[in-house]
DNA sequence: GATGAATGAGGATTCATTCAT
DNA sequence: TATGAATGAATCCTCATTCAT
């Protein structure tokens, strides 16, 4: 395996570092194209009901070359979740990230929660891969790394908003967060023009307000001060 | 499973509405039996993963009695969802009915996640039954029978809490409640003790907060008017 | 499930112990019907390479009939193996049963080895079924059953014709016993005619030459005391 | 197999047989690394369950490397053979070569019969070949050729311990004995240690036994004492 | 009504083999 | 040569549903 590496590659001597990845390159591309027929099979049936041969169809391609590049469904759906993640963070840049303190919270929520919601918009796969088999208590692997990413940069972004709750709250609020984030979500890709925003505007007000007293100590002087 | 022997044989004629009764009861307890294996069976795998040869199974008959009372699995959801739906309206009385203008919001808001809290919390089933295999826009029916009269009960609730808020706003805050409720739900159904009753305060939180501001001018005068 | 035969069943009333059979009828049939197919699959194609696809074909019913009475392929082999072994047993008698002490050991072999050559002759997959997919050390359960029971009546067999062996020894020798048998049967069924006679002499050769200096002592007076 | 290699090319006139031997270096390597992977596979999987795909990767090359080499898994299990073949001739010489008929019988078989199992055990991927998907009257090739290789062999051993027979007989007592060969072979792979040990004897012994008598009249005259 | 047998298309996954590069 | 992508039929098995009894 390593010796023919010593043969010099007398084609193309220019890219030696894609030299090992040349044949690759067709497999990247299949496995782009896997990852969109996934995408649009997850969108079209959901998670759950999404066949990988249906998958390997939507991709103009047979069952097997699926499974060379993926061991199983689930598989995907990790890889899936993994790039919607990488090019949520490029695209829409750190719209979970902590906030500066002073950053007034209207602001910070919405614009974190307007970002995401363009995303979701334009790849509704991500929400499809956060609807799996759920039975309350068992929760998919797939699930698991998205949720898991997502309420780690929440976590993240609640922290700098609220410096002085114990880490067990910030997680428990950030669950809530996403919890309330992921319904709405729900509720504006099944609605479209003004009543899409108004819902849009609705996750925003229920996410305010849920976290408005809670920074209000630590951010600015509230009169209704309310911890449970 | 031992009352059946109850049937007196074939010696009173008089009655003719009684022996279709009879027949009726002996169907009914079939369908009641077939049920309650249906919500343990949707508890247990999730309503997508739940097969109709495993409810059958469950409920101690065969397939072929299965069919004889519900054309498929999805009948089979819609009447349990219904049934829990008249259910928890008998235990819990009108725990989501529309309340006296002048309870403190709090109070009622309180009262109906608590009691909706319980009564799934003891009819986990009835969470299952709202996790179909969803897709954002197609929506199943037997979830949409749940909650279409979920979401009449909240309507008619909100009706009276935002008496001047215009059907569609009324709608659409019942839309978006529900789905906080039911985010929430399985936060609290996925946590146990201490942190459950932290989840549940948790939800009441986010509905008082996110509801208190929209009645506050037509309930009561209170001092931060809150309006997006 | 039990409370339903309390109904007298108005049709057969003379074969009370067949009614709880009665819808089983067609299913044994079946059953029967899938362990022939089985049988001339294994027969033909190994039993490794037999698919249960197949099988079924075989049988001339749908994969999921097959599904309906075995879990799997090695439940096929298994009931195939059970059953064949009680033919074997009711068929042939006890030709593996221990003998008396006083019968010359070639005509006990003699006999065993005949019974069992003219079982395999007519019913070919036992031989399959002693042939699964044999890694040394790792041997498939369906062999094993098969194999124990053999094995445990050879040892029986062995312990009349060598009563002062120790267990060990027994199984030792009784091991070997059938591994040559199985040797010698994989030639007698390659062949036919009086070739396939020659190779059985030969077998009982094996054997009772393998076994007769063990017995010298213990069953008559040898001048060619023989014991390792 | 490999001597096709030796086609000379149209590059190269003077030096014929240098260039040609370094290309034939490489694929000689590249061979012995793949019969090295396979016999690694089929001592683990066995056979039958092994994998072309499964050898390659074992090998540490593509798949479509190996079928440069093979034109299929049968042609792998066939040169492995042949080479196991010419192994354990070279490694422990004529042990199944004709003997001097002067040779007490037990020693001869003794010798013969430690010789194999030694190899046997030290490749064990021999004996992985000689349980290829047997089916009774279908014997697969590369087991065929492996088999007629030792049976030849044991003919020409036999020939000499018996001289007087035909040669229908030696063919018959050949694979009489190495019938019980593998089945003790086995037998002896199954065990360790001490058990090994005692495996190995009775084997011995079967083998003894059943020959003795064919040798005796001609060989010499013995009583047929007889102490292993 | 009830039973259990029957279906057959469809599920995920594998594998020997071929092909483009 | 070597690679790794591609194939597609075949594997075992499941399931909603129907049917004969």
């Amino acid at each position: 395996m390593s010796e023919e590496r010593a043969e010099p590659g007398t084609q193309e001597p220019e890219e030696a570092k894609d030299r090992p990845r040349r044949r690759q390159a067709r497999g990247e591309r299949r496995i782009a194209q896997l990852l969109e027929a996934a995408a649009s099979v997850f969108c079209t049936t959901g998670y759950t009901a999404a066949s990988t041969n249906a998958i390997a169809r939507e991709a103009g391609v047979s069952p097997g070359t699926l499974y060379q590049f993926f061991p199983n469904k689930e598989a995907i759906a990790i890889e899936l979740g993994s790039r919607l993640m990488h090019e949520m963070r490029e695209t829409y840049g750190e719209a979970l990230a902590p906030v500066d303190p002073a950053t007034p919270l209207e602001e910070a929520i919405g614009a974190a929660v307007d970002r995401f919601i363009a995303f979701n918009c334009e790849r509704p796969e991500f929400f499809a891969l956060m609807h799996g088999p759920d039975i309350p208590g068992r929760v998919a692997e797939q699930h698991d790394a998205l949720h898991a990413t997502l309420l780690n940069r929440i976590e993240g972004l609640l922290a700098s908003l609220l410096p002085d709750r114990p880490p067990a709250d910030i997680t428990r609020v950030a669950q809530v967060s996403l919890g309330v984030y992921k319904a709405g979500l729900e509720l504006v890709l099944a609605h479209e023009g003004a009543e899409r925003d108004a819902y849009v505007q609705e996750i925003k007000d229920v996410l305010i307000r849920y976290l408005e007293p809670m920074s209000a100590g630590t951010r600015r002087d509230h009169p209704w001060i309310h911890t449970p």
